[in-house]
DNA sequence: GTCATTGCAAACGCTTTGCATCTGT
DNA sequence: ACAGATGCAAAGCGTTTGCAATGAC
């Protein structure tokens, strides 16, 4: 992301300066159908499966600007890796099935202001939070 | 943790069978001290530093074994390295500076309850959660 | 003496990047 | 035409592992 490519000259990546390339268009809609967050590679594969030849490292960058766009939610597995999804809209969190992956998007008022004060009780400051639900559902 | 070494024949590690060694008890007294999750590449770095030649292979399975046997919390950074820390005990979370590393403690009750009835409502078993607060602290 | 543990270096897996080429505007 | 995007292969980085040597019991 800073070297000759991918950037304007101040290195800094302006939203909306973003082309509309045929890859671009896959990789969306590839996550557009889905309900469960995958990892480039998962990605990557299954467009080369669906006769696209589109690269790998394409797959990443073109992730990474999406979700530097706020258009893809991001979270790591526990095994370490990047794991996208098409992000409705909003601040929200998930719970996951950690058998199926299949994911249910949540609305936590309660936890929003449970991070809140705690927060401001502690004179932190930008705090953001990360809260995830992982269990098994009721299909598995 | 599978090869010839770090487990008994069966390949499954029973904890207690960890024998006492000059290593393990530097990479735990490293941690002692600490209130904040550090990598184990800052810890090697620390007891290097320290005097220690201990191998970073070493320090690595040290936590790994620690952290198996539930003596230590683990947690990803944001750029996807595994940081650990001594955990006092119990089921709590975190609040992080993002730039100093400090770390403060919370009980979060309101989000413990947030997070069973979530989970029954959607009938989900098992259910852990993750929650973790990252802010900018006062001094930083 | 036995077997877990250690250290080193090589191997790994995921991700990023340099560069020449291509393509959207 | 020009700047951003692509693809490939190589490099990076954190982490793991094979193996011989070492040390705990």
């Amino acid at each position: 992301m800073s070297g000759s490519s991918g950037a304007s000259a101040s290195g800094v990546r302006v939203p909306g300066t973003r082309r509309r390339t045929a890859q671009h268009e896959a990789v969306l809609h590839e996550l557009a159908g889905s309900d469960v967050f995958v990892t480039a590679q998962e990605v990557h594969g299954r467009l080369r499966a669906g006769g696209s030849g589109i690269g790998l490292a394409t797959v990443y960058r073109a992730l990474a600007a999406l979700a530097a766009d706020g258009e893809l939610d991001v979270r790591r597995t526990e095994e370490g890796e990047t794991a996208y999804r098409r992000c409705s809209q909003g601040h929200h969190h998930h719970l996951v099935c950690r058998t199926c992956g299949r994911t249910v998007e949540l609305d936590g008022p309660a936890v929003e202001s449970w991070a809140d004060r705690v927060s401001a009780q502690h004179s932190f400051r930008d705090t953001r939070h990360t809260v995830e639900l992982v269990g098994t559902c009721a299909d598995c």
